[in-house]
DNA sequence: CGATTGCATAACCATATGGTTGAATATATC
DNA sequence: GATATATTCAACCATATGGTTATGCAATCG
């Protein structure tokens, strides 16, 4: 069940661009197309097509073809395994608020 | 309150190698020198010391130098604002495994 | 003082990454 | 069949990344 290390690489250098993340951000909404994709950035249409590429990689999107169009959709698996991987230290961020919550309430004991 | 994209980057990069990730696992547990930081791996120091360093530049390691020694500790904010990045499509894998289980419950219906 | 330790820094190398342009491929349209 | 559209692929380029060895430097030890 737990993701192999080198999947967990490519997902968390796959969300490592502000390119890409604005991608997924788009395709949670919605299915796109290769073209769709990449129209609000000014990069040329090959540049987004290879983060695409990365994205399909990292297990992040699956691509449908049909005909000519490929349509892109979101696969939320790999997020759900890297928030796995991230809640393992949760304790120690609840920690540390519970830290600052605490003196922001009796600063004085600090 | 939100994390600045490119700092967002940082974090998303540095946990996109395995070498950075097995010595945040090993900081989650114990502050830790450089050296002993370094020490499991097969590279050199100085090899070592990059990774420790990308770490730092993401936010993920504070440094305390003490005469010659430096000590790391790991300062899990930066994983929480992963975490609160990730959680914003969680809805999205929750409605999948839901549906995966009311497929292996009553698989007929599918 | 001289030697050793803990670490950073510099120079270097191979490969990866993120972009470009131009050509190829397959499907749609006229 | 000819042309236009959606997209990939190939070649190329600059810079980043992950590693090496060698060197430097401050702190500790004997």
């Amino acid at each position: 069940m737990v993701m192999q290390s080198l999947q967990l690489d490519r997902v968390f250098r796959a969300l490592g661009d502000p390119t890409r993340r604005a991608m997924l951000g788009r395709l949670s909404r919605q299915e796109h197309t290769v073209g769709e994709l990449a129209e609000p950035f000014k990069m040329s249409l090959a540049a987004a097509s290879k983060h695409i590429k990365t994205l399909e990689q990292a297990g992040l999107v699956r691509r449908t073809v049909r005909g000519r169009t490929h349509y892109c959709q979101l696969n939320p698996q790999p997020l759900a395994d890297a928030n796995d991987w991230l809640r393992s230290y949760e304790r120690l961020w609840t920690k540390r608020l519970a830290a600052l919550e605490a003196f922001l309430r009796h600063p004085e004991k600090e």
